[in-house]
DNA sequence: TTCTATGAATAATA
DNA sequence: TATTATTCATAGAA
């Protein structure tokens, strides 16, 4: 009577772990990610919603699926709030302290909300921040070697970022029982999906995102 | 006997095209994107792989999942092949050869056209940011919500630097003959996928991107 | 929302 | 790969 006995020849459960058995787990992964690729592309037809898949096989080779391309979409995402269509510095900035403000109700840290007010106060610097990027450079005109310069530039100011954001996620965190609940409105989140959030990353990129994303970002009220 | 003809109260066979009706489509958008959540949280964990997803609703709203999280999967994206870990200059520039090739076939090259027409339009001041942000500005007093601005756009900087160094190598690269095809092995895709090729989009986003992404990327060589 | 009956995805096998 | 037996996802209705 036990749940995995095997009763036919067809599918049987299979319990979502790491699957070790390395000919298998090339075989699920084609499928499913297939599976998954078919069913986005079925929701963005069914409801005209843009969306982009990115994976990367065990082998770290890159697949992704994107409607109406994955390039479009990652912009979009990664520009939301950053780069309002056209409004003016004022509204701009405005949009700045907004999108901070939901992202941070997104983590649900509701410490957040103090440091928020601590942002304010350091506006002077934001300000520039925003009016430098807004002001729009011009990567055009750089040649391969200025690109070499600007991205060891970026990358160094990643390795602090890095830094920092372990500083502050060290020195604010909270204990893990008081970690962000997950909204369950709107992420429809069961047990499967817990265990990421302390997965640990092997890539040193990781200590970049020490907060997992198993959130939804909710930009405005709370209708989707 | 017809197919459409009601048996039962419980599901039935829907068309995959645009759901025309509001209410229901949010609620098929919602219970799809949860189902497209779940699996590909049950794709990482099974087969340890990464992945990302971005989806926006009809209304505009972001909703993403991610595996270790969204950010460090679209970082690795788009460096991939930018940022090769560690090989010789030579390598390296093959490397950009091909990546920017790739990456210009994936495109489909239509958005990339329109997106150079938008950098064009930046001013100078990517050198005056640099070097801002050279003097580090001051990224120790930057809290943690400042610091995930700062991130969105060191990422936004990648990707225009992306962009910038495709076309130095599209300009400066051998013919398209030469270059990688994509491998076929790997493009599982059928039918379904297809009809997205010539599908009609109702938002005018869809002009910017005509031709929509069904493939997969196939860096290397033809393993998964 | 929650509940079914049905349609689809897919684990095992050939 | 292709098939088949199951489990899983989900359209429709409550």
């Amino acid at each position: 009577m036990s749940s995995n006995s095997k009763k036919g020849k067809g599918r049987r459960k299979i319990e979502i772990k790491k699957i070790e058995h390395k000919g298998y787990l090339q075989v699920a992964f084609s499928r499913r990610r297939n599976g998954i690729f078919k069913k986005a592309s079925e929701l963005s037809t069914l409801c005209g919603a843009e969306s982009a898949i990115i994976v990367f096989s065990p082998a770290g080779k890159p697949f992704s699926f994107g409607y109406p391309n994955v390039d479009t979409v990652i912009q979009r995402y990664l520009s939301n709030g950053m780069f309002p269509p056209s409004k003016d510095s004022t509204l701009q900035l405005i949009d700045f302290h907004r999108t901070a403000k939901v992202h941070d109700l997104n983590c649900e840290y509701t410490q957040l909300v103090e440091q928020l007010e601590a942002t304010k106060k350091r506006g002077e610097e934001l300000k520039k921040l925003v009016s430098v990027y807004a002001n729009k450079f011009d990567i055009e005109k750089l040649d391969l070697e200025e690109l070499e310069q600007l991205k060891k530039v970026l990358q160094g100011l990643q390795v602090e970022m890095a830094q920092r954001f372990d500083e502050i996620f060290i020195s604010t965190a909270p204990p893990m029982s008081q970690f962000p609940e997950i909204n369950d409105d709107d992420m429809l989140f069961n047990d499967p999906y817990h265990e990421f959030g302390y997965q640990q990353l092997d890539s040193d990129l990781g200590a970049l995102n020490a907060v997992p994303q198993y959130y939804n970002f909710n930009y405005g009220d709370g209708t989707f």
